[in-house]
DNA sequence: ACCAACGTGGTACGTTCGTATCACAAAGAG
DNA sequence: CTCTTTGTGATACGAACGTACCACGTTGGT
């Protein structure tokens, strides 16, 4: 049976399945077993491709990051071909809303992580700060373009404004995600601010 | 030494331990053990107040959503004698912004629940709505006075508003809290915002 | 003064967890 | 054709967890 095996590949797949029991579960409840159980794999293998949870729960997150961009990427392609720096951020911002299964599982794990790497400082490494981040300027040379094609009005701060969406876009998932709000709504307001700045 | 003790008392001592705990370590790893070291008494007492740890975890959540009420209305009430609305909305939210190591707390435990609430059916009860539904009701009633008294352009919707920074202000103290945003930058975007609604 | 209920301690039980160990089959190297 | 490496299975182990059980001192009612 042992065929030679894309070690990368194997590590993908479990990865992904850790995803899928976490997103079911909660991020909490989930442990060897059950990714070796959603994987169709045996315990042991988990074991041998991430010698460590830990070291599964890293390569997890650098997962679901990496899953979330290819997302965002694919949304503002999808927006047109040559979209409008508005059109851009509207996609950006509400491809972070968790509208269906697959973004629901985003939203949750991400902030499962989250609470996760305040207290363990392993996991606090690098996508909580570098992912955002990159968010953050994209934003922010999209404001900037469209303040010099003057669609906005002149003197708003573009940094100010990026970090002001993209921290409302965050809050209105989590109420999306825990029943208080519906997506709809939230869109609703992501589009009432992005309408206030524009034109 | 068993004198007769007041239950709802020796309860409140407990979750507040819980909810210390929870605080350092992350409330993922609390454990019954743990939390009757940390209040100073035994395992039995623990099981003996709080039959189950269900119980406790929702006790201790009920405690949380209290002293934050209390808080943001202390905040609220130190805003002056008679604050305008805009001042009480500032204080409102500011108040859940985690800057001391109290308000860190709260935004770490609570959005742990949160989390937790989202697969846990019996955790996802009554507070994640009912809290911040109330917040909602009184930021716009806020809005609602603040346009009668003419501080704010006419023909702004509040309850969109009232959404808006609501979220975000909970995305801003998620940002801090993970360690990508200062306190004061965060608070300097909530006042930009607020600038642009008041007058 | 007795008795039932209350408050408390100690400890044991069954389960689950992450990890380690042992064994072995298949495949590439020489 | 051997031999070392690689991939895989089964299982064992020690710790920690939530919970249950048992014993006992104290208190208030009658």
């Amino acid at each position: 049976m042992p065929k030679r095996v894309d070690h990368t590949e194997r590590r993908t797949e479990i990865a992904e399945a850790l995803l899928r029991v976490a997103a079911r579960r909660g991020l909490h409840a989930v442990g060897m077993r059950d990714v070796a159980a959603e994987a169709g794999v045996s315990l042991r293998l988990v074991q041998y491709y991430f010698e460590t949870k830990e070291k599964l729960l890293l390569f997890g997150l650098q997962q679901l990051a990496d899953r979330f961009g290819e997302r965002v990427a694919a949304r503002v392609r999808a927006a047109g071909d040559h979209p409008g720096p508005r059109a851009m951020i509207e996609a950006m911002l509400t491809a972070a809303l968790p509208t269906d299964e697959d973004s629901r599982t985003f939203h949750l794990v991400y902030t499962s992580y989250a609470v996760l790497s305040v207290t363990d400082e392993v996991l606090a490494a690098q996508p909580f700060i570098a992912n955002p981040d990159a968010a953050e300027g994209t934003l922010v040379a999209l404001f900037r373009q469209a303040e010099e094609s003057g669609l906005i009005r002149p003197g708003l701060d573009a940094h100010l404004e990026a970090v002001g969406l993209l921290a409302m876009s965050a809050g209105l998932g989590t109420s999306i995600l825990v029943g208080q709000r519906s997506p709809e709504s939230a869109a609703a307001v992501l589009k009432h601010q992005l309408d206030r700045i524009f034109q």
